[in-house]
DNA sequence: CCTCGGCTGTTCACTAATGCACACGTCCGT
DNA sequence: ACGGACGTGTGCATTAGTGAACAGCCGAGG
């Protein structure tokens, strides 16, 4: 018996799918691995085989300069898809994908993927869905970073993490990151992310005493983005 | 009926496809409209009930900021898509799209496309395909923001422009632009344009003289991006 | 116990980037 | 022919961001 009540509408407007209940009754997922905190779950230049999909837990993905230094590319929580590159012929990840919390990730084999995305409505809405919210996201880090200054990047990531993985809950508790990973998101130094922090925190913008898992006022932080 | 041989792997491994010929014999593009150079296709804060497809011209994405700056997010050619956003629910253009050179554009309503994705697999597979290597190409973009100097993204950002539209084409020929659209893509100002432009052409890596259909010596400008 | 490693707080010289300003050319339509 | 719009060339004062260093704090583990 599936349980209805876990199938969450989604925010698209596109029926809801529990991608998880059918990957494995329909015997699709040939392999379900969980991965503690900090675990590597692929690595930049590794081959491209599967697309991944996450059942609980968050991931990370990220990618490294020539010279050393690493950026992150997005937070992903439950139902989001990634690896998916390799549908468009990537022979080899361009990032790597790193476990944030313990998490459980389902592979689909890519030929899978493809006949699947054909012969299910369901499980092809629900890429696409996902792939037209992926392309917001990512569009909108872009214009952040062309637009706002670093300071007002922090802001936006915080608000951000703050109602990271649901839209509509009022979660104003940044989940656990450190400063050097946040520098890594909006693409500065840490010594940068830690000097707005303190002003933020001087300024009673967010709740904050050292450690990351940090309140924020929602309210007064967004007064930042808009000058 | 389909001919089983037009299933050879394109670029993406994915069939190929002519949705123009598609969208039109079906009756499914309701609208075809031609532009002319710097017409406005849709502005930013319109309301969103098509998707767009380009079937020949050039088009700019872009986006203005609060503070009246603006932002190139995507140079499109035929064969791409956009607006694509109202199928993720958007009820407003996030952004204006302006015709580049004289274009021809195909509309199709939002429930038309929904529909069409579920019935028609060459159209799902060349969207899917579309919104993948999109994605890919804007993670670049930030990837780019996040990692290199505004020099390294004008070098990128030529090299980029000289292949426009096919990947193999050794097109060393940057199409008609302007410094300050260049600016606007890279996320800079327009005098720092000037002052690399000038610097690459001192550097002997682009052939310039003051207008920019510029010839580049891919080779040698890509030394700037490896240091 | 004490050291080690990971994370934060803070300072500072140095560089990259911005935002103007003004000059010069060319194309275009009245 | 003229003015104006537009695009380019260039210099410069001011600001934002970097990178590297050093110190403190705390929890894990020998």
């Amino acid at each position: 018996m599936k349980p209805r009540k876990s199938s969450r509408p989604g925010a698209t407007g596109i029926p809801a799918f529990n991608a998880q209940t059918f990957l494995e009754s329909s015997g699709i997922a040939k392999t379900i691995v969980e991965y503690g905190r900090g675990e590597t779950i692929f690595r930049q230049g590794d081959a491209c085989e599967d697309v991944m999909y996450v059942q609980s837990g968050g991931v990370k993905l990220s990618v490294v300069s020539k010279t050393g230094r690493e950026a992150v590319v997005a937070m992903l929580g439950p139902g989001d898809f990634f690896g998916e590159g390799c549908l468009a012929g990537q022979a080899v990840r361009m990032g790597s994908a790193t476990a944030i919390t313990p998490s459980v990730i389902l592979l689909v084999a890519k030929a899978k993927m493809v006949r699947l995305l054909h012969k299910q409505h369901a499980m092809s809405d629900r890429f696409i869905s996902h792939m037209l919210s992926r392309n917001i996201r990512i569009e909108e880090d872009l214009i952040d970073q062309l637009f706002n200054s670093s300071e007002k990047r922090l802001a936006r990531t915080l608000l951000l993490l703050a109602r990271y993985g649901k839209q509509d809950k009022p979660a104003r508790v940044v989940p656990r990151i450190s400063q050097e990973t946040l520098a890594e998101m909006i693409g500065t130094t840490r010594s940068r992310v830690n000097f707005f922090l303190n002003k933020f925190k001087k300024l009673g913008f967010i709740e904050y005493n050292g450690d990351i898992p940090l309140k924020i006022n929602s309210s007064l932080l967004s007064v930042v983005l808009h000058d």
